[in-house]
DNA sequence: GTAGGATCTGACGTACGTGTCAGGTTCCAC
DNA sequence: GTGGAACCTGACACGTACGTCAGATCCTAC
């Protein structure tokens, strides 16, 4: 499919995919005239991208981690191991960040609601 | 206290604490030079600005915010609470975003460290 | 073969939170 | 009263993940 497709199907803009490319998180062939085609594969895997950006994780990491965990062909090293875990444990540390911000909002709500007299 | 010792008590650079107050969130007296006098109580209301900030809780929107929560003397308004309810909604969204590529990570990492060989 | 929609590259703009530098003022200890 | 540390404002720079526009090229249906 096109990227025009691949952005309706996906629900992520075509600059923001063919910025993925840019990063080296996607790759996609291209017809004699230069367009890109993607593969079915392609629609799960931007999602899995969207989801890790969305979490935070930089997009030069994942560059570096998806020929290994994806092609499969370059083996991973042990330092790309070592990234991921790295990557676990500051997902864990935001997780717990924003389980007491959502403590505090509740608080927050709570006064509030006090305040304000609503019900 | 002053800046520099705010600064080193929060860990929070200089530079954040004077762009926290100029987007509201963080306010000091002066001194008659014009030297920012913080009170105590801002060490923990800086933590809960970096915790927040964290959390993509936009500084517009903690600024809107805060005077209601804090000082107590404006009245929140019914929109105060709702703007509440959506941050709080939107954290729980971003902590499921995060589960979910905590998910994926461990999948990644123990298909990597079979592939790599480590134990 | 041609109209027009889809796509291409390249470049500049944006928002957020902050780093950093410049040039000047204030504070405090001696 | 003076030296040096701490502080002030203002401005420009950065990184990320895009938005947006320009000008050119491609694809497809008629």
């Amino acid at each position: 499919m096109r990227i025009g497709e691949l952005s309706r199907r996906t629900g992520v803009s075509v600059r923001a995919l063919r910025y993925h490319e840019q990063q080296g998180l996607l790759t996609a062939t291209r017809t004699p005239g230069g367009h890109r085609e993607y593969a079915e594969s392609d629609v799960d895997k931007v999602a899995l991208v969207q989801r890790l950006i969305g979490a935070g994780v930089p997009s030069a990491k994942m560059a570096q981690i998806f020929p290994c965990v994806f092609g499969g062909h370059s083996k991973p090293t042990i330092e790309v191991v070592e990234d991921l875990c790295a990557e676990r444990e500051r997902i864990n540390g935001m997780i717990d960040d924003l389980l007491a911000s959502r403590g505090i909002l509740d608080d927050m709500i709570t006064d509030a609601r006090v305040a304000a007299g609503v019900g």
